[in-house]
DNA sequence: GTTGCCATGTAAGGTGTTACATGATTTA
DNA sequence: TAAATCATGTAACACCTTACATGGCAAC
């Protein structure tokens, strides 16, 4: 149900068609979705069957019609009301704990590979959020209020990317020279 | 496919059943799954089809049988396969960054007591972090190397929730702080 | 005597991803 | 001439969760 409000949060930004926000979301580094049509379509439909949204069809030539979206005063409560809603705990799901977890398989190269490969991935990703940083392009800074909210998440990101950089990187010189956790 | 991997891992520890996997699941605070038997079960099944586990039913009285599964050779194999591929990156998945993202609807004071249960959930869940870190229950230690390992997991995620603990009180007290962020 | 543990499993539904389909216009 | 962009949408599938169903035994 979370990408519906995230939809609806843009449009409470400024009115748009799915396709502007499948490309907001897909040149984001930090939203987590992909961006697929399937869900942003049907949460655009859905939204406007509920009152949520309202419906433009703007005629083209040359190109399909622009069916533009804009949130409707029950759209902006419907959204207040989700914001208020009881904030789920921070994820605590890596993919690569549970690799790492049986990871005793491995000999003490392959370990190493693995470890490097992994500080590559998160600092490629870091250097993106940095980026997309310093662009802050597709997002809305109404007030001074929304531009710190807004900072205040990319450097939340970026510092929790800086973190796993670190830890990544001390595992890795602990493994290579600690001659007790050489393979079995 | 990964609680596949997830369940093959617990069966290179040490033979087991379903039930047993799914305690070890749901009394983690750690492991991201919420332990459903639909998968746990299934994945069994898929396990032992596949030939990656051999089932032995243990007959009970005043219970059901037990029906107790041991990773095969060639299911060492596949796991050691799937700890070597390449990790996928960090997740960036916070739906309260989402939530934080159109706060801007809220006044001072709902701003503010958002941001406090927050804080309250991640200080709780930091906490079980710890104690399900010292007790060091449910987990595997064969070798010095995944004694190591596994305690550089559970660092990993007390760093992360310490800094986002830090992170809330930060962002909580420059909001109440900062006149320029009261509401537009 | 109701709750909880042991132990298996099924059903239904929500969420998310990849790939497909259309079709005109612009860029390389 | 192949590709990318604009713009809508569908289909199939993978993954995950909640809740249900059974049934004996032990504890409080």
């Amino acid at each position: 149900m979370s990408i519906k409000y995230v939809v609806l949060g843009y449009l409470s930004w400024k009115p748009m068609t799915g396709y502007d926000i499948k490309k907001i979301i897909a040149d984001s580094e930090i939203l987590p979705w992909s961006a697929s049509n399937n869900q942003i379509y049907h949460a655009l439909v859905d939204l406007n069957k509920s009152g949520l949204a309202e419906k433009k069809i703007e005629n083209q030539v040359g190109a399909p019609d622009r069916h533009v979206y804009s949130i409707t005063q029950k759209g902006v409560e419907a959204l207040r009301e989700w914001v208020l809603k009881e904030p789920p705990p921070p994820p605590t799901k890596n993919a690569f704990f549970h690799q790492l977890m049986w990871s005793d398989l491995l000999s003490q190269q392959e370990m190493d590979s693995s470890m490097e490969t992994y500080i590559n991935i998160v600092g490629e990703k870091l250097f993106l959020i940095e980026v997309e940083r310093e662009k802050q392009i597709n997002i809305p800074q109404r007030t001074a209020r929304e531009k710190f909210l807004l900072d205040a998440i990319y450097k939340n990101w970026s510092a929790h990317f800086n973190l796993e950089l670190d830890w990544a990187r001390t595992v890795h010189q602990e493994l290579t020279r600690n001659r007790k956790l050489t393979d079995a």
